[in-house]
DNA sequence: TGAATAGTGTCTTTCAGACAATATGCC
DNA sequence: GGCATATTGTCTGAAAGACACTATTCA
């Protein structure tokens, strides 16, 4: 801190959360936006958020902007960048902590926000015009997601409970955007050891039944 | 953003940038801090940093601070993580934007500042009790670190312009705190193609002379 | 020629990546 | 049996890691 500063002498900042919630739907990754129904960038698509509370930390103002958006709640969250350009909101100097957070497809589901704003996902190709500058934090999510991928068991988050390990891969493949071989594939993914076969199998389709596995930890394993 | 909201509505907090400055100094990491000259924990050791003006950016925040404190220009400055913990500030609301800074030995000379204020660098091994929850930022940054040696050139950012592979291996010996072995280290190290001999060789000393190598790239390449 | 540090090569193991045939369950 | 998907192993090349001797400069 510096030392001669006066807190109250200068003018302070806004301060937001916005988050990134991606999910897997239909083959595809998507993100949830939010079209805002104010000033500015008023009708334009924008990341769900909003400004943190005085007495909140700034994972719970991230938590609970998600959860008034979405309705979706306990999931993975992690704190991305945070961005801080003078001019990128045009009402008032506003800095914005992001965060980047994952959902399975049963996890949410829309419109539990009492406001009846537009809420929906889209698939992250392809993103329409949003507002303010978070086409950039948009970039640099898919960035941090696509680098975990290799190096943790972030996909975790993506998936339910139980899943096979073709489902698995295909989550590896939509967000990395390529084909991997089957064998390499599991090859690794069981030498690393992070997931276990659940001893059931699929049920009620018209091939053979593919084994279904778990994590065994449940939890996201931070190692950056 | 949530709809409803007045900016003008709620208390905001404020917002500091606090800098890590990495330097090599005596076959040690080493760290700058400032010993604080006001409440709180006056006559505390402290990061250097300070309130981010209304009108700059994060980074030029952290920039300016830095040289504030330090004398330090145009090195490598790398934003590293936002801590909002409601109390981290006995005094009010204070969301602080941390940064990680590293400088070669010479970029640096103490007490540039008007103010006379004492600062130091420590050993990261063995700091003093740090003000506010800086020990935490300290315990962030040096992983940041660790883990960006691995797959960076970030160490360009601690040496001089031309330099042995004796130094170099040394740097990376000191951060990681593990011996490395020579052969292998200098295999893997040409074999990256970031730095090439110079031509010219080390001059004064009583035994045989080390070539002096440089980075290709004089910026550090961010990838993560 | 002795002291001090620079510089260099081989072998082994591990991991990533290319590649195709067989197994299972249901209709 | 036919269909649809699941499951499995080998080979090759690259990189990591263990390991020890020779080369150069100056005093």
């Amino acid at each position: 801190m510096s030392n001669k500063y006066d807190v109250t002498q200068y003018d302070r900042p806004s301060v937001s959360v916005d988050v990134l919630l991606f999910t897997i739907e239909e083959g595809e990754l998507k993100i949830l936006l939010i079209k805002r129904n104010e000033e500015p960038f008023l009708g334009t698509w924008a990341l769900p958020g909003g400004f943190v509370r005085i007495e909140e930390s700034l994972d719970d103002a991230a938590k609970r902007e998600l959860f008034e958006e979405s309705g979706v709640k306990n999931i993975y969250l992690e704190q991305l960048f945070t961005f801080g350009a003078p001019k990128r909101d045009p009402r008032t100097r506003v800095i914005t902590v992001t965060y980047m957070a994952l959902a399975g497809k049963s996890e949410w589901k829309l419109s539990s926000s009492g406001d009846a704003q537009d809420a929906a996902f889209f698939k992250v190709d392809g993103l329409p015009k949003l507002a303010f500058d978070h086409a950039e934090i948009v970039k640099y999510g898919l960035e941090r997601l696509r680098n975990k991928l290799g190096y943790t068991n972030i996909v975790l988050g993506l998936l339910p409970g139980a899943f096979t390990l073709t489902e698995l891969q295909k989550v590896y493949e939509i967000i990395l955007k390529t084909k991997i071989d089957k064998r390499n594939f599991r090859k690794k993914i069981l030498s690393t050891g992070l997931i276990s076969a659940s001893g059931k199998k699929l049920e009620g389709i018209a091939h053979r039944p593919a084994m279904l596995y778990t994590f065994k930890n449940k939890k996201i394993v931070i190692t950056d």
